[in-house]
This record gives structure tokens, C-alpha cells and sequence, in this order.
DNA sequence: GTAATAGTGTCTTTAAGACAATATAAA
DNA sequence: TTTATATTGTCTTAAAGACACTATTAC
């Protein structure tokens, strides 16, 4: 169903019932926002973007960017767009042609659970994103501060255990590139368990879907390829194998017949520049090699989606 | 950020608005209702629970069993749960506990488009279920009309491109079993992509976890098995392979040591019977034949979850 | 008996992973 | 020259799929 049937108020299902449902105003309300896990490499590390809180609760603690959904007027993806694009900083037409069109957008999972903000029931439909290495957000926008930090240093414990709302992580000062932050920083509400997720969707992603291409500029070369599947995996790859095997799965990428100018940062030949085909799936797949300690005790379940099939 | 930052009116970001985040009656409301694709395996064949809606728009017309998330008081896993034991008549404690134990619910993705209700704006969590054959639902309870339907006889087209409102699909006295319609059933609203999106969701989910158990009663066969795989990938697969192919996967099924009383209905030699073991993830995975006309025209990524990693 | 099915054995092909080797470019 | 890296080759092992075979049960 859509929107009808007993409205929220327990009880019978009486007319007068049916009838509130056209007018929501009338019972407790929920509210619901957009938060976006956008990741990027950066200097060969994973990160992500987080904002600064400027108000209670949490204030001065980092959070996943995000707002309300506009209702009437946009939809879910509609509003993670427009989310992503404020606090980057891209907001310019044109910059956000040139710097946002390579960018992939998909539905990360709906979080929901009443006590997950201190102020209100508050449903959250988190997004992840991908794009190519972006310039630091342009501040003044919208949040109190907007940074990329590096995944690595993030704390993605469970959960917020000590909801010690409104503690500034004593990582005030860390800095716009986030990276000479002393400890593991906290997140704001639930978002540390949004990014984990999201993280879980990303590593396996790469596995069974060409999106590790989204991370590069239209043409990249093979070990750029594989520096993007070393950092979301955190482990490193046999680099003649790798080679291989990418380019044995048809539609992954397209040769462009050239190479590239100068050869490594520390020696060796030119490498041969791609850019990606038109293969959705990978077919075979590009499989994480087998973790010994982490047999089965993956989530093989957490949130939400899918729908690739390979 | 999960409840904060530019209230839904747009413009700059001004003290009072800050404050109007605390009271969202004050602006545009959005709903919010959980719908459940609910699957189960009957007579061999894949099947959807669906209530026929009673009012206005698409009276007479099928849709996904689901309600209003009650604010304040339950999360998005609870409201589901809540929902499937209400439509399926299980409503009874003892009863619930029985047949919805060893039920497997999971999140499938979030749907916000504003026009997908005519009366207002409706963010709709869909939820994916999977249980052991089900009893028929117990009418009465909410909806005028509860069944399921086969999944073959459903129209699963992209959209509902006519959307003329409220159109009985002609097959209104199609019986409660749902298997003697004429035609194809058409789904309100936009229910008929949520349920594409859920045959997609379980069908990739077959591959790598081994969610197939959860179709199935606490003790199984491997033909059993192998029927579940067969109705929801919609092929044939060899027996041999798949029965030595079951086994090697470690943790996908345990022996109870015992067999079935009967043979096959058609003859053959009894069945070892077993029940699911604790892998989480399959290790390989059971990939589904490749289609040759389906290489790379699947989903990628429709809408919503997974992070299972492989 | 006849037909159908459970379960096993064997073989071929494909893909993954471990190494090794060669060539090219930076310092 | 030295060192690092791109790219290709070879070999071993694991797994997928095709096919054949035996044993058991319903009818």
C-alpha cells in the first residue's frame, strides 16, 4: 500500500479514521531526511565526506551531510542529489556538470528506529555515493564545516554506545582535510552504523559490479583500477593477476589505444589507458580473496539493497 | 544528519527555522508507510501475498500488504512485522510464533516519489519477506480481501504505465487462492516495481546466502532445496550437480542422520532430510546458469540492499 | 515389472592464484 | 646503472557443468 488503511493511532478501523488519513497533520508526526555516504579517494585513501554539527544535539561531533526531504516537490534520489551537491560545494551548474556527472548515486537503506534522534522520530533514507577524487567542500554554504576524512580514521564501533550527545570528540581542531586528527573521531546519531554499511556495500559492489570505475576519471589505467580495489579492500592485489583477470571479464573496460604520458612516479613503463565499458555485472566476478578470521561472520543481512544479480 | 539543518521551506538558514525543526507540523507532511513484499512456495510455484484495496484510488485493485509506520512507538523492522502478522491473520501469539518464527525479513528499499500516491506525498519502506508455505490469510482482520498470487500470473511491467486509478483489472471474483484469474494482475500504485525489485532481491540472495532454507520447513530434502531454487530462479538445474554441490558448501546444510517415510510421489528412493546450518554467507556461492540473452541487461542497482559480501 | 528419482563417480572446461620472466621508464 | 613497475606466460588447483551409473521406491 501507499497510503491508506489504519492511520497511526492504534485502535479500530473506524471511518472518521480513514478519513484523518488524508489529513496527516493530524496525528504524531515523522519526519524524514536524506543523508548521503559519499566516498572518494584521496592520496590513495578511502574517504568520506562528513559535516560538522553547529547545534544540539551532537553539536560539534561530524555527521554524514544531509536534510530533509523536500516534500512535494522531490524525490528520494532527487533529494540526495541536491544534498550532495550543497555540501560539496559544487553548486554551480557548470561545476556540477563537470564534477558531479561522473558521479553514481544508489539507495543505501532506510533507518528508522524511533529513539535514533534525541528530538523527534526521525526516518532517514541514507544514499551512497561514489565519484572521482573531489575538490574540499567550499564551506559557508550550509554546515558549520564540511571535510573528507579518511575512512581509516573514523570509529564505526557498532554504535554510539556512550550517547553522551553533544561531547566534541576533543577532535574540534582537525583540521579541513581531516587528517591530523589525534583519535578515532565519532559520529553524530546512528551515522557511524550508516557508514559501516555503507562500507559493507561498497567492498562487496566491487565485486560483482564495474562501479570501481566510478571512482576514476574517464580513462585510467589498470593499476589505477587496482589502487582503487587495494584501498576499499584494505588489502593489496597481485598485480599481474589483477591485470588479467580485468581484462578478461567482457564489458569492464574499453581500450583507448593510448598510453599514458610518463611512467610510474617511480619507474617503470607507461602504462595502456581504458575507460570503462558497457558491462552492468561482472561476469565472473571479481572476488575478494578469502579472509581466513572472517570466515562467516560477515552481515549477510544488514539494510538494504541489491538487486544485482551478476 | 538525521533531524536538522534547512527545515523543508526553502532559503537561508535562519534561527526560527532552526527552532521549526522541533514542531514539523508546521510544515508540508510527509507519510510514511512500510509495505511488505511477502514471498512463499506453494504447490511448487513462487507466490505473493497481495490484499485487494477497498477504497479509492485503485479500489478493487491489488496491492502489497502494508500500513503506517506508528510514530514514535516502533521501528521500520517492528512496523513490518507488524504489518505481515496482521494481513497474514496470524495474529494470535502462539500462532505467530509457530509459523513466523523462522520467518526471514529484510529491508528491500525505500520508494519517495511524490506522485506515487494522488493524494500526498507517501515514502513507502518496502520489506522482503520469506516463510515456509503459509495458510491461506484470515479475512476480516484489515484489508477487504487478502490472498496470494502466483508471481507468474502478475503484470511486473516497468510501470503502471495506465495509471487510470482505480481500474478493477477486470478480475475482481478472481478467488481467494488467486490462481483462477483471467488476465494479468496490475498493481496500485507503484507496487508492481517494488515486487520486480523484491524477484530481483531474492533471486541474486539465492546465489550467495542461503536464504532458501527460509522457503522451506525446519527439516528439508535436498530436492526440496533444489525445488525452491528451481520455482524462484524460474530453470531447471541438475539434480546430481546440485544435490554434491549442496554438500560442498560448508555450513549450508547439516544432517539430522535421518531420512523422508516416503519416497518421491512418483517413485525413487527416500531422501536423506536435513535442516540449515550457521553459514551466514555460501563459500562459493551457487551461481544461477548464465542466461545468454540476459549477459548484461540486468539491475545493476535498482533501489536498495544487501552488504552481504559474497 | 516400469518409471521416476536419490545419490555418486568421472571427465572436460573454465577460472583463480602462485610464480616467473621480460620490457620499459624514473632516478 | 639501479630500482620499480607494466604486462605476459606458465603451471597448479578448485570449481562448474555434462554425462553416466547404481540403487531404491511408487504404482
Amino acid at each position: 500500500m501507499a497510503a491508506d488503511d489504519q492511520p497511526p493511532p492504534t485502535g479500530p478501523r473506524a471511518e472518521e479514521e480513514w478519513l484523518a488519513a488524508y489529513d496527516p497533520r493530524a496525528y504524531t508526526p515523522v519526519a524524514v531526511t536524506v543523508d548521503v555516504v559519499a566516498l572518494t579517494l584521496r592520496h590513495g585513501g578511502l574517504h568520506v565526506l562528513l559535516v560538522e554539527r553547529g547545534a544540539p544535539p551532537y553539536q560539534g561531533c561530524w555527521a554524514l551531510p544531509g536534510g530533509f526531504l523536500r516534500a512535494g516537490e522531490e524525490s528520494l534520489d532527487e533529494a540526495a542529489a541536491r544534498e550532495l551537491a550543497e555540501e560539496t560545494g559544487l553548486q554551480s551548474a557548470s561545476e556540477a556538470e563537470t564534477r558531479l556527472c561522473r558521479l553514481h548515486l544508489e539507495q543505501l537503506g532506510t533507518y528508522g528506529t524511533p529513539e535514533r534522534d534525541p528530538r523527534m522520530h526521525v526516518v532517514s533514507v541514507a544514499y551512497l555515493a561514489f565519484a572521482p577524487d573531489l575538490p574540499d567542500p567550499q564551506a559557508g554554504t550550509d554546515a558549520a564545516a564540511a571535510a573528507w576524512h579518511p575512512v581509516s580514521d573514523l570509529d564505526l564501533r557498532p554504535c554510539g554506545r556512550s550517547r553522551t550527545a553533544g561531547v566534541p570528540a576533543d577532535t574540534h581542531g582537525g583540521g579541513v582535510d581531516g587528517r591530523t586528527g589525534p583519535g578515532p573521531l565519532t559520529l553524530a546519531f546512528d551515522h557511524a552504523r550508516i557508514l559501516a554499511d555503507g562500507l559493507d556495500r561498497v567492498r562487496a559492489k566491487l565485486e560483482y559490479s564495474p562501479l570501481a570505475t566510478a571512482f576514476l576519471p574517464y580513462d585510467f589505467t589498470i593499476p589505477d583500477l587496482r589502487a582503487v580495489y587495494e584501498a576499499v579492500w584494505d588489502e593489496k592485489l597481485h598485480p599481474g593477476n589483477f591485470h588479467r583477470k580485468v581484462l578478461s571479464v567482457p564489458g569492464f573496460v574499453e581500450s583507448t589505444g593510448t598510453t599514458t604520458e610518463r611512467g610510474g612516479a617511480r619507474g617503470g613503463p607507461r602504462a595502456r589507458t581504458y575507460h570503462a565499458g558497457d558491462a552492468r555485472l561482472l561476469h565472473p566476478a571479481l572476488l575478494r580473496p578469502a579472509r581466513e578470521g572472517t570466515a562467516d561472520d560477515d552481515a549477510a543481512d544488514s539494510t538494504a539493497d541489491d538487486a544485482g544479480s551478476r
